[in-house]
DNA sequence: CTAATGTTCAACGAGTTGATTGAATATCAT
DNA sequence: ATGATATTCAATCAACTCGTTGAACATTAG
């Protein structure tokens, strides 16, 4: 009847939601927007065997969403498009606003929080020089992109590097998005110790296109 | 170790995109996102078996995707949110970026095709009143919400009423969205009866949002 | 009440998924 | 070549998915 087929098109928008379909996906997918990884380091960063990365990076070349590069030995993953971070994210606000589940994990993560610090406001911070922004991801996603003078300390480094955060000013930390909850435990640790902490629950790559300078490897 | 499990917040993203990760359920999407209706209807727009319809819509509302509603004797199935049908969308656009397969589509799809007319091009359009717009989806559909002034004639008729259309005046067609195919046929049909026709490739509720004037039941 | 209608439910089978294991492959260092 | 390393592949199993069938259920009409 059709000249193409309305079901081939869906057929094929349906295996890229089948790569977002399974929650170690979700991870590695969360983890690839901060930066490329090998799978070994895949594999340390979500503490899943080995071989089970490797087929779940597989399932999400076939959907589209990742790419793979030789390099040595060893095969770098990264996301195919900036837009599937971004299409991962609209997916999980729309199940904090749809699935009464996810809402209420949402609301038992934010219970205490304040607001989260929009990109204009972060902007007019940086201007003003008396905020300190804190990275707590990984050196790797620090390295390969951060927020513009922010300060790298990896959340298990955090309760021994305290010293070297200022007591007089507020600081925003972040981590690799709006659902990471790394930001909450870091947030969670220096509130017990006295901190003024806000938290920014935008990713570095989503920061980046709202206009703040942003430092790339 | 965190208050709140990373993981779960994961497991709920992925019973949402499992919503979306099958042809069938796409579909129903694509449907719901213009009227609601009831299970009967969706079985015969769909041309699925019934049970079939009953057990996807199922799988759409633990998705969180989907709401029922008891009337008389039928179910009525409505869309949880119109960020369902934005979610949707953005999955096919980010498809045919990244799958091989979902671009080939699109390209011969759009091949003889010229460009979509964008939302401010219709205002402008309408403004002028020298187009008539084509809504060739289902009377339902078209009831429930339609493009302002649009001329309502479902494709299953159109070859029959071609005589209510114009012959000086180009026309516009659209139908239920940027992935519908049905424009496309009624965008051959008219080409060879030498209607000068342009497209529409966004949904009703997208033109809404985007400042056209539509007409509700 | 009984029948008709619209929908779900339950059960089946073929196919797929996901985790696990161990073997196979490819690259690099020696 | 040889061995070490990084990753994939192949095979297995339990669990799940999808379509199909027919029975079950709830609501309305008569």
């Amino acid at each position: 009847m059709s000249t193409v087929d309305q079901q081939a098109f869906f057929r094929c928008f349906a295996r890229v939601a089948d790569g977002l379909s399974h929650a170690h996906r979700l991870a590695l997918l969360q983890i690839l927007g901060q930066a490329e990884r090998d799978v070994e380091s895949l594999t340390a960063l979500t503490g899943l065997p080995l071989a089970s990365v490797s087929q779940h990076l597989q399932r999400l070349k076939r959907a589209g969403l990742v790419e793979v590069r030789r390099e040595g030995r060893r095969r770098v993953y990264r996301l195919s498009s900036p837009r599937v971070s971004a299409l991962s994210d609209a997916l999980g606000r729309l199940a904090i606003e749809c699935l009464d589940e996810a809402a209420a994990l949402e609301a038992a993560r934010r219970g205490d929080a304040e607001r989260a610090v929009s990109a204009d406001e972060l902007l007019r911070l940086l201007h003003r020089n008396e905020t300190v922004i804190v990275d707590v991801r990984p050196r790797e996603e620090y390295a390969f992109a951060h927020v513009e003078g922010a300060l790298n300390v990896p959340l298990d480094e955090l309760e021994g590097r305290l010293g070297e955060l200022p007591r007089g000013r507020d600081l925003v930390v972040y981590c690799r998005g709006p659902f990471c909850v790394t930001t909450d435990e870091a947030v969670a640790l220096l509130r017990g110790r006295g901190f003024g902490v806000r938290t920014l629950d935008r990713s570095v790559a989503d920061l980046a296109l709202a206009g703040v300078p942003v430092t790339r490897a």
